[in-house]
DNA sequence: TTAGGGTTAG
């Protein structure tokens, strides 16, 4: 075997895998050597180029167990070399995707448009379906078939790049479409412009060049600069998430459980409370995966996901503590079709989320990479949350936690002192990035993502963030401390005087006692007004109660005695308009780029992870 | 071979 078409012809004869021929290569004693040396030549997958010399070729003495080529490389100990021919590698061209031709199989470049998640087919492979374009303005829909699940295009989001080899260009429906083909093989990258070129992929070995480099990143920029995704999707965190929408979720997977053969119960989280009540599904113990039972505060922010059908296949490999996207999931409220599972009728209108059998829409649950960005950032928010609730003996953190229900900004009133407010919104990671300037005149009501330097922030304390505010005429105050609170009184005490009160107030005088601080002597005018108070009501029936009276005070029956509540137990002083007010946090920062600087208000959540990511004092 | 994007109806 000393000639070039000799090696190839003998290793034809066996395959391995798709498109790869091999050779056992043995390490032997010098004096186990037999049958001459051999310069062998190899084409593996046609990608990389290998020239061994100075080998023996001998029969393999375990090719009937192992089934492999009945002839063993022997290496020697006298020169033997292996040359790996990179420089060799054959330089692969890329067709546009405006030039296709069917019949013709070609390599292409593309920036994912739409796509599935590998789903079974009727016949033995995995199916993806994707939709790509370049800068032709071309679409054209991709259908890959392969058995393994890592052979497939690992897409997460809608603007990863995906270069394919060897994929055949058909026509169906009268358009051109692309299918894999013999040595097919896939590799992703992020579409973020500026995000690291860093490839995803099973392969071993794969090319990629200075070429391919700048294709991504070319790739990465004219998609930038269009309107590619009309999608209806978007990824969303669990705390603007939307009853009846369909949403995409980021989340990890705490626990699971099946439900019955065809859905399977998700118990998930992102780090972020939903402001709606969550449904909650109960399944039998002994059949959940994953931790059972978790505090009331990590509850709280569990999302139970019920996936049907085919997604239960799906479903039944994951394990707890991987992270999911799952895709065109959707938010329903007002559910009451999981029969037998709620945990109480009250559930009714709580918001429970179902991922619909079937593929459309790129329906389906994706696995995310530890190392992804998009994980990465899911962690700094549950994090967040892990501290946060260690921290939960503050009374402080306990009014914080407690968000006021159907907190609703007026935006004019924010507009009006020309501070921008940025209220809780969803957005989508995939969207562009934009200037302060540009902000600034795009008007009222538009959702941006912005890259800026944090030039000034306030207040520098946590306590001094906590506003109390008005629902009802939408004003917000500082928390009054004894002095303003003394101010207060002073400054009303001026405007005593006489007052025609509502005829339903009795009024009268009464006399301060003569060990009352300040001028002896002093009659204070005092109304009387009927109260009414409750004890043992439910919240509930406190409510259904205001539709009915005046004025009404909670109180309960402590240690003998009649008490109030504590300060966050609503109460009603109709008869005068009085409003309860809630407590807040707010926080602003000021942000400068190149082009502007901008005032910002974060409220809520994002006052809390602002304050943990500067490291501001809790006192 | 399979699928060939375009919502379950729990």
């Amino acid at each position: 075997m000393k000639s070039r078409s000799t090696s190839t012809r003998m290793m034809a004869k066996k395959k391995f895998g798709k498109g790869v021929e091999q050779l056992t290569i043995q390490s032997i004693p010098h004096h186990k050597h037999s049958e001459g040396s051999a310069m062998v030549w190899a084409c593996m997958a046609a990608i990389d180029t290998m020239v061994a010399s100075g080998f023996t070729v001998g029969k393999s003495p375990t090719v009937h167990k192992d089934n492999l080529h009945p002839c063993n490389l022997l290496l020697t100990e006298d020169g033997a070399c292996i040359y790996l021919s990179s420089a060799k590698a054959p330089k692969y061209t890329y067709a546009k995707l405006d030039s296709l031709k069917a019949g013709s199989v070609v390599n292409v470049y593309g920036v994912v448009v739409f796509f599935k998640q590998p789903f079974k087919s009727r016949g033995t492979d995995f199916c993806s379906s994707l939709k790509i374009t370049d800068h032709s303005n071309e679409k054209i829909g991709c259908t890959i078939f392969c058995e393994k699940l890592e052979d497939h295009p690992k897409i997460f989001r809608n603007g990863d790049i995906v270069r394919m080899h060897r994929v055949k260009a058909q026509v169906f429906n009268k358009s051109i479409t692309l299918v894999n083909t013999f040595g097919f093989s896939v590799v992703t990258f992020d579409g973020v412009k500026g995000a690291p070129v860093e490839p995803r992929t099973s392969s071993r070995s794969f090319h990629f060049d200075p070429d391919d480099q700048r294709t991504v990143e070319e790739l990465r920029s004219w998609a930038a600069s269009q309107a590619l995704f009309a999608s209806v999707t978007s990824t969303v965190p669990l705390s603007a998430v939307q009853p009846k929408a369909y949403f995409d979720l980021t989340c990890q997977l705490l626990a699971k459980a099946p439900v019955d053969t065809t859905c399977t119960l998700l118990r998930v989280w992102d780090g972020t409370r939903c402001p709606h009540t969550l449904l909650k599904v109960i399944v039998e113990p002994h059949v959940t995966e994953g931790q059972l039972s978790f505090s009331k505060e990590r509850e709280n922010l569990i999302a139970d996901v019920l996936v049907y059908d085919n997604h239960v296949e799906v479903a039944r490999k994951l394990k707890p503590g991987v992270f999911l996207r799952i895709y065109n999931l959707r938010a329903i409220a007002g559910s009451s079709t999981v029969p037998g599972l709620t945990r109480s009728q009250l559930q009714v209108d709580h918001l429970a989320f179902h991922l619909h059998g079937g593929t459309s829409y790129g329906r389906g649950i994706g696995i995310l990479p530890d190392n992804s960005p998009d994980v990465q950032e899911l962690k700094r928010y549950e994090n967040d949350e892990e501290a946060l609730s260690e921290l939960n003996d503050s009374d402080l953190l306990e009014v914080w936690k407690t968000p006021p229900e159907s907190l609703v900004f007026n935006d004019e009133h924010f507009s009006s002192v020309g501070w921008c407010l940025c209220s809780e919104r969803s957005c989508g990671h995939d969207m562009q990035k934009v200037t302060l300037s540009e902000v600034k005149r795009s008007g009222l009501g538009r959702v941006h993502h912005v890259r800026a330097q944090l030039k000034a922030y306030e207040p520098h304390r946590l306590h001094e963030a906590l506003k109390l505010y008005c629902s009802k005429c939408k004003s917000m105050q500082d928390v009054p401390d004894d002095e303003l609170l003394e101010s207060i009184f002073s400054e009303a005490s001026k405007d005593c005087g006489p007052c025609s009160p509502p005829p339903w107030v009795l009024s009268g005088q009464v006399s301060l006692p003569r060990h009352a601080p300040g001028p002896s002597n002093r009659a204070l005018t005092v109304y009387l007004l009927t109260q009414l108070m409750f004890e043992g009501s439910t919240l509930e029936e406190m409510c259904q109660l205001m539709a009915s009276y005046q004025n009404i005070i909670p109180v309960r029956a402590s240690g003998g005695h009649l008490s109030l509540f504590d300060l966050s137990a609503p109460f009603l002083f109709r008869a005068l308009g009085i409003q309860p007010l809630q407590f807040i946090l707010l926080m602003k920062l000021e942000l400068q780029d190149a082009t502007d600087t901008l005032d910002v208000f974060l409220w809520r959540h994002a006052v809390s992870f602002t304050f943990l990511l500067f490291g501001v004092r809790w006192d």
